[in-house]
DNA sequence: GCCCGTCATCATAGCGCTACGATTTCGATG
DNA sequence: CATCGAAATCGTAGCGCTATGATGACGGGC
């Protein structure tokens, strides 16, 4: 009896777990002279805390190197400061730029952005999303209006704020910040049309899969109605200067006396730049040429390319605008949608 | 008995939290029959389990919807499964691709990505690695070897993985995957001069942070000793084929008979394309151009860019398996560096 | 001098999960 | 059929922090 007794308690005593902290909030506290709760609540919010206990707590957190642990606080507050983002690719320019500047607004607010790329697959941001989920994130911003219904339901479910971004058009699952790809095509169509090019074709890339492209082909396709012939072509693969290349070729050997072409992405629209080159047609005498994205070099090609600007940036300064002023508890109803439109940069080429 | 479970009951009673979860492992565990530890235990590691118990487990789940809570996993685990990147800047081309590679590889693991970017900035570079500390990271990923004293420090007290990417020559913190910058810039001379060039300039961008291109610049001015006469030129902007554009106006103007060029990125190189295209110069046999990246309009440029090929991809995949064997229970020093080479890619430009 | 409101600080009880060691189960073996 | 070892399962004690409600300290008004 006693011996078990014992045996219980040495075995107990044996037990370790590895910390994983060197310097914990505690030692802070002991340093500072104040309780742990003081120091947490100095750092959360420092104006409700004394001077003299602030400069304390700080002079000792300095002294420790302390480090605090949002893994820790994420769990007592039921909620981290992370924010879950998906986007289909990182390596495109334009999510690049909108991850970029979301990343910014947060860095100063502390939050932290956990990046997944879906490859347009939904199977994949749904899998992004639940992992997203498993930290209890703050919020989640995803790409677009699509997604698999598990996907809705995880979220709606899980109750966390969510931006879907870079689409409008559609019904959102929370907020929404972006445009329509409809109108960003037709506006391509119209710059077109009001050049006076009547034979007109859409240059696409992966467009079964990315559906903000098809949207604007369909925009395109559908502006065209009694002000042109309008055809769309399509490439398989990522949008890239070889596709545009391609997908000039093929639209010139279709279409009969060919005069403008609108691209869904600037890199496709350079190809078509270079490919234009090579046979020695002139853009935009013979042939106009509207791309899609106002990407870097776009002002330095030759010609200057006339392109639709997006605002990938104000996309993600909205973004990151909505978010935060939901985590600083504005109501679940308060704005729904952000309407960045977009703008049709008219140089050279078009 | 029940008295005391009473008091107990009642002393507790007024204190609510809000949980952040409507499911929990005990629930799954209950209505699967048997206990959390099991759940748990399937859950990491799932052959550990009988395939009975498994299946029971895992139709909970599914029944319950339950989402595991990696926060409360990695406060108990003394570690959470999310790795901290750090990169200069996301809209890099070279970046992007890398750390695409790197969390297609993390997501089969479950591994989350923490992404910061940092402006080429030290000081930011060190806010980032701190907030990434503060999630306890299984590793951290970072860009070059040049750090702050502070981020050094800190990344050694905390004993978390260090991979050190895209550089190598200095001595690294932990790990290292890259390749070196000077030698790549030796082989662009070389390559110019083994064309029969003599007079060449080296064009970069923002030399004074990227310390990487400036490494490129040197290597290049080091191999030209008896080899050439080479200036380098540089523009305090990120790179674009608009600095491109200025830097080879300022070049052709700098060095008389100017034959040979070579970038600090294909972007530059695009740039120099195009404002030789408006002046006429031909390219090469008046110019001959050196890029670097390989990046995807290389190979349809006019003409087709001679560039020098990093492998952001390789180095991707290489951080990520350094950093999983580490996971896995490598030794600390089982490997430390990995030479991902550069790669000399001859198209028509040179 | 007493009461009360305000402000700063504190003690405590978990948040949901995992590691650890203990316990049980079960087939194989002598 | 008792014995043993391996495999499967379980009970428990935190991981480090924050929210909550309680306590103390202080000052103004009566």
């Amino acid at each position: 009896m006693t011996l078990e007794k014992a045996a219980a308690a040495g075995a107990t005593r044996s037990r370790k777990r590895r910390k994983m902290q060197q310097v914990t909030m505690t030692e802070v506290a002991v340093l500072a002279g104040v309780s742990p709760s003081t120091v947490s609540l100095f750092l959360r919010k420092p104006a409700s805390v004394s001077a003299a206990a602030g400069q304390e707590i700080a002079r000792a957190i300095d002294r420790l190197g302390y480090v605090p642990n949002l893994v820790a606080g994420g769990l007592a507050a039921a909620g981290s400061r992370a924010v879950g983002i998906v986007v289909p690719s990182i390596q495109n320019a334009f999510f690049a730029e909108t991850v970029s500047t979301i990343q910014e607004q947060f860095a100063e607010e502390g939050l932290q952005i956990l990046l997944g790329h879906s490859e347009y697959s939904e199977r994949q941001e749904e899998a992004l999303v639940r992992t997203a989920l498993s930290w209890a994130p703050a919020a989640i911003v995803l790409t677009g209006l699509s997604h698999s219904r598990a996907t809705r339901d995880l979220l709606k479910k899980s109750g966390v704020p969510v931006v879907e971004m870079w689409e409008l058009g559609a019904a959102a699952i929370d907020m929404a910040v972006g445009f329509s790809h409809r109108e960003a095509g037709a506006t391509a169509l119209r710059h077109l049309a009001s050049k006076g090019r009547r034979r007109v074709a859409f240059l696409g890339a992966r467009t079964q899969e990315d559906r903000r492209a098809a949207a604007r082909a369909e925009g395109f396709a559908a502006a065209a109605q009694g002000q042109a012939t309008a055809v769309v072509i399509n490439h398989p693969a990522p949008a890239s200067a070889e596709a545009g290349a391609l997908l000039i070729a093929r639209a010139l050997q279709q279409v009969e006396g060919l005069d403008g072409i609108a691209c869904s992405n600037d890199m496709v629209a350079l190809g078509v730049v270079f490919e234009c080159q090579r046979r020695a047609i002139a853009i935009p005498d013979r042939l106009a040429v509207v791309g899609f994205g106002d990407l870097g070099f776009a002002a330095s090609c030759n010609p200057p390319l006339t392109t639709i600007r997006p605002s990938g940036d104000i996309i993600g300064r909205e973004v990151a605008r909505l978010v935060l002023e939901r985590l600083r508890g504005a109501a679940r109803d308060r704005e729904k949608t952000v309407d960045t439109g977009h703008l049709l940069v008219e140089r050279r080429s078009a």
